[in-house]
DNA sequence: TAAAGGATTTTCT
DNA sequence: GAAAATCCTTTAC
């Protein structure tokens, strides 16, 4: 399977992020593969997006947002956890793609080990830190291309059906009530949190 | 089964 | 000093 050429990524961000939704991610880390299918991502568009890291500007933190399309842009949260996007479009443009979900595919048993063998199959990589922590994605691969030798993002198989949630934030500090962006393929990976959205969206008709 | 709170540290005000 | 693109455990119904 080849890796998505820069290409992909140097389109509008939510057209990637419905891209995205059924290609494969890869690591290889230590010899060890581990491939999973990409089942729900979250678009965040630029410096005039309130969601964006880029919202209030250029920082050392964001600056990974700034460059090329088809690079990994790794952020640590809450103390403890790391989250991983695809970046999107020329360099200049600080936006990317939050990849939130995915469906294990191969090195089931290394994702396993690196969860914690207690952790329900379910809950191995259905949700963004959880996929980085099953894949063994960490700082160390923020600002690399995703076509590089321990990360990859595949070809894969495009779905040809996906849900687009753009909901108010669930569950974050409540002061924040702007819209994010959600596209999800139809599966049981999927994360809590966008389980949720999508129940709330279902009761809204 | 749902809701609430804790963990833990970087980042920016 | 406060908030953060989260996850996990505990507690209550």
């Amino acid at each position: 399977m080849e890796a998505l050429p820069a290409a992909f990524f140097d389109r509008p961000t939510d057209r990637v992020a419905r891209d995205l939704l059924g290609r494969v991610l890869e690591t290889t880390i230590n010899g060890i593969r581990c491939r999973a299918r990409i089942v729900e991502t979250e678009a965040y568009l630029g410096e005039h997006d309130p969601a964006c890291h880029a919202a209030r500007g250029r920082t050392r933190r964001n600056e990974v947002l700034y460059g090329p399309p088809g690079t990994a842009y790794v952020y640590f949260v809450y103390g403890m956890h790391w989250c991983v996007n695809a970046v999107t479009r020329r360099a200049g443009l600080p936006s990317a793609v939050l990849i939130r979900a995915a469906e294990p595919l191969e090195g089931v048993a290394t994702m396993r080990a690196r969860r914690g063998f207690a952790v329900r199959d379910a809950d191995l990589t259905s949700g963004p830190a959880r996929l980085c922590q099953a894949m063994g994605i960490t700082g160390r691969h923020n600002g690399l291309p995703l076509s590089g030798p321990e990360l990859r993002v595949l070809e894969g198989t495009p779905v040809s059906r996906a849900l687009v949630l753009t909901t108010p934030r669930i569950g974050v500090s409540a002061a924040a009530d702007w819209p994010l962006r959600f596209f999800v393929a139809g599966s049981s990976w999927v994360s809590a949190r966008a389980a949720n959205a999508r129940f709330l969206a279902d009761a809204q008709g």
